[in-house]
DNA sequence: GCAATAGTGTCTTTGAGACAGTATTGA
DNA sequence: TCAATACTGTCTCAAAGACACTATTGC
């Protein structure tokens, strides 16, 4: 049994009960597959053995700040430390947690697959890629959740550079192409798209390095040191 | 003294204290001065006597959801009843408020300001309109949340028709363009604008209602009904 | 040589922006 | 008549998109 004593000098003016708060994540990665979602099979309950997003408490001892527990969720799952992290939005009912009103803020991730170990964690019996559109029920409104952070990902990447971060560090302009048109699900031209990568300037040559196959060789680029998301004025 | 018992099958897997939830708005209304937003003065501490954005703590009993607790506060402070909301951010650390880890959910909403009554709440001393660049010292980070506020405003006015919502419902397209300039800061071509509203096809055009003045009559329109806000791909 | 992909150049067509014109009122 | 603003038409120039061409490798 737990017990707060909330001392009445720093109470809200009027003391009403607070809501459960928890950070959950839409973490984004690009398999062979295509784009594929990381899911936790829960092992508690309320939805035991329900898929659901990684998600947990804030620990209010331990993280400084909401990104802070969001990336202690995220390295916590995949092991990985840097990825690009934004925050979605905030979903609060009364409904949707048995255990009473329920305030999740979302965040949504995009990570190299090829980087992560996934993590089994407390009260997590599994941890796996599934295809974004392979639309399993999940716990809580979770499948909502995913559904806007896909949205959220497909309106962006018609028009910025944020399909990026779904590559390793070290890519060439063929397969940044191929990034963005998995995920749009369209051909784009060449010449536009490449057209459109050098008005950005977010990316830069490695000098010498060249990807090799039975074919000409492709330069090899990476992200141009302190890149923030470039947003273009049309679409891609 | 105030204890919370949570009972041991419904608490978390591990139970941590939960921080504190508030919801804020910035809320922008368009007056003769300008692009102004509605603060108040805080009565009680932490804070007292400081301007701030209008918000307040979820009532668990009382609100069904986050937007519900956003609406009661918004007509709280204002009277208006289906203005534009929109979710900004949750800002959330242990630093903001100095009885906690806390967290806020921040709301952005745009009204026709002439509709306001202006009402003074339980813990407010006063409620204002201020102009958004007379930058005073707002109580917790709430002027980092205006400042979120206002960029947002800003970029998708160059792109969207949001800012019909701060015109009263019926309007000229003489007075749209010259709210999209004021807020812009900049004089827009009248063929381009219209070409662009026209296109747009959300407002129609109230057969027979004209604007006299001491020149041409100008044709008085209002919001095409269940229009959602439209995106232009390009700049307006 | 051939297959395959990298990388570049050019042409056409669209449409945004600039600007100037006409329309209609009150005074 | 003039002043003022509503509303529309046209021209120009930039750039997006389509497409084709050249380049360079392994086999």
């Amino acid at each position: 049994m737990t017990c707060y004593i909330i001392p009445p000098m720093d109470a809200p003016e009027e003391t009403y009960p607070k809501p459960i708060v928890s950070v959950d994540l839409t973490i984004f990665g690009l398999t062979e597959v295509g784009l594929e979602v990381l899911l936790m099979q829960r092992g508690a309950e309320p939805f035991a053995n329900t898929w659901a997003l990684p998600g947990g408490f804030i620990h209010v001892g331990e993280d400084s700040d909401l990104e802070s527990a969001a990336r202690r969720v995220l390295y916590g799952k995949t092991g990985v430390e840097t990825p690009y992290l934004e925050q979605l939005r905030t979903i609060g009912n009364a409904a949707r947690d048995p255990r009473g009103w329920s305030l999740s803020i979302a965040y949504f991730a995009l990570i190299s697959a090829d980087n992560v170990r996934l993590r089994q964690g407390t009260n997590a019996t599994d941890v796996a890629w599934r295809p974004v559109d392979e639309a399993a029920a999940l716990a809580f409104d979770h499948m909502e959740i995913l559904r806007s952070a896909l949205t959220r990902l497909r309106n962006k990447v018609e028009y910025s550079t944020l399909p990026v971060h779904l590559l390793p560090v070290r890519f060439t302009l063929g397969e940044l192409q191929s990034v963005y048109e998995r995920i749009l699900g369209r051909r784009l031209d060449k010449s536009a798209f490449r057209k459109r990568i050098a008005e950005a300037d977010f990316v830069v040559p490695v000098a010498g390095e060249m990807r090799r196959a039975s074919n000409r060789p492709a330069q090899i680029y990476r992200v141009r040191k302190g890149h923030k998301t470039i947003f273009f004025n049309r679409t891609i």
